[in-house]
DNA sequence: TTGTACGCGTTATCAA
DNA sequence: TTGATAACGCGTACAA
């Protein structure tokens, strides 16, 4: 096993100075043209590239993205990850992950460690950790870079890729009522994720401008979770008259609407139509499948990429300006006209 | 903004040389105890945690390992990487991951590129591109240490982690012959991978034991996917007599399956059992839920962390020994007596 | 038990 | 346009 080429190896090959293959390894204008092509064809020859130790104790970085989170939906983090990786290593750059829980006392300290200890440049923060205020005013404080993931544009734009939630949830709104429904019912989410507050309102304030209204018993506050889409199910479909339509805040809730509706005997989608939010991996394995909503999870997360790599590299991009995104409605088996 | 506190601002501030804070950093035995109290005060008071890059240059390690993997499962890999991150962000490693595509040609140079890139100091690889014999040879030439999560140990001890699934498919044939089943039928994985052969065998050959057969056009083969499940069960549930019983080799697989039952009128359990593999989050959610069988994923991921790290830093531990895994059966709705 | 001095592979300052 | 040379923060022969 040989050792890797360095800077140094090339310069003596290409009979120049070590500073000079600097300058060409990153792309500085003052250098001769015969000089570079010179310098570039040793530096393919030996196959090198520079280590990013060294590169990153003298230029204080590291090429290092962090990713923070704390979300349950593992295909959500999955795509996020292959999507920012798709970019960042196109970049020279590797990503490094942290879960994290929002919850615990300690959650700024944690993700402040995280982020000196790892030494990356920058970081990449999926909602709802990232409504946090805290924890952006912190890494500002550490000068760390950061891009945050949200339903709301909650920073700079330039910090910002936002779904638009609300905006998608008014085209669910529309499409219900054009089924002729108007008995409906919402399992939020965690009231105080701002995520659960755009949806539930872009849902109602769309309704309302169709003449429908949903009574406030019928607004229950769910968890985002399974168990708890089963129990607030239970406490809706037991209402007289039911409901015939649920929107529910995450998949995860309307599958356990589903399996109440299917423990209670109510068909779905004839006599309850059921929507969720996610488009997660069950919203199409379920039966019946899951009318949804689906964010552009990928591009959201190479948006992300860029917008952070361009700060890192103080690039005055106009991809600063680009932040908002749609998520789209999917229709499938879980709704139908009444 | 205050600038980080190095290892020098620690010696000045204890009085000693930097070689002694090296010393008690690094944990070496000969520092005397006042010392190294005094030292220790000075770091905890200072917050200070050397720097990685400035370490991993001069050590020529990095601190960082690497994950790779081209596995669809995303759940799979979420709980990997928690399950790793437990281990090794408390030993001082950060994990930065590496999706990638096996069926590319490139493949291997995409691996070796990641690790030359990234300087990972050893790295995990997930079946299914664990049992690839090419990887491996190829990481071991450029000196990096790797773990291999597989079905079989097709590799030294201290570099694997297997999962039984041997084991655990004789434990769900066990459990559908004492349901009283015999007419059985097979979804199995891809031929190429061991997974799919482990399970296969594990399967059929306890199955023999019992006295029971499984015809040759009983046993087919799937891709792992849900599309596949279903196309695959068409096949299957078209045969006269009919199977009572189909092992799925993936829960998406299971699930494609139980589509293809309902839409044939054909009721799950009362007339067809159904197993999977996985656990997948499908599993618990679909109706009527999935029996199936659950890998032990957090501790398989912990285990593989702590010998990764033993094997860098040269740690001759008895953990070298442990390796071997075995998944549990998980007894949901979907099968049922005779 | 402790300290001196140098090297790791890069970038950056300043001069030529 | 180019080149000596000093950082960057830490580990480690070697010496005391």
């Amino acid at each position: 096993m040989q050792k890797r080429p360095t800077i140094n190896d090339v310069a003596r090959l290409s009979g120049v100075s070590k500073r000079t293959v600097s300058r060409v390894i990153n792309g500085a204008s003052n250098v001769g043209k015969a000089t570079r092509e010179k310098i570039d064809q040793v530096i393919s020859d030996l196959n090198f590239s520079p280590d990013k130790q060294a590169r990153g104790l003298a230029a204080n970085r590291s090429y290092l993205l962090g990713l923070i989170y704390d979300n349950p939906d593992a295909m959500f983090i999955d795509q996020v990850q292959r999507g920012v990786l798709k970019i960042c290593s196109a970049k020279g750059y590797e990503l490094v992950v942290h879960p994290c829980t929002y919850r615990n006392s300690d959650f700024i300290d944690d993700c402040s460690n995280f982020v000196k200890r790892s030494n990356i440049d920058g970081v990449i923060i999926l909602s709802p950790v990232s409504e946090s205020k805290e924890l952006a005013s912190s890494l500002r404080e550490q000068n760390i870079k950061y891009v945050r993931m949200a339903s709301v544009d909650l920073d700079d734009h330039a910090n910002m890729v936002v779904s638009d939630d609300r905006a998608a949830l008014s085209d669910l709104a529309r499409y219900l009522v054009s089924l002729g429904h108007s008995n409906m019912a919402v399992i939020s989410g965690p009231k105080q994720f701002c995520s659960s507050i755009e949806r539930l309102e872009g849902f109602c304030q769309t309704l309302n401008l169709l003449g429908v209204e949903i009574p406030e018993e019928r607004i229950i506050e769910g968890e985002n979770s399974y168990e708890s889409g089963i129990s607030c199910a239970r406490r809706l479909l037991i209402q007289s008259p039911r409901p015939q339509v649920i929107f529910a805040n995450t998949d995860e809730m309307a599958a356990g609407v589903l399996k109440v509706a299917h423990e209670m005997g109510i068909s779905v989608p004839e006599q309850l139509s059921i929507a969720g939010f996610d488009d997660n991996l069950l919203a199409s394995r379920v039966i019946p499948s899951l009318t949804t909503i689906q964010r552009p999870v990928s591009d959201m997360a190479q948006l992300a990429a860029k917008k952070i790599i361009a700060t890192i590299e103080g690039a005055q991009l106009d991809i600063e300006d680009e932040y908002l995104v749609k998520p789209h409605l999917i229709i499938r088996e879980s709704t139908r006209r009444v």
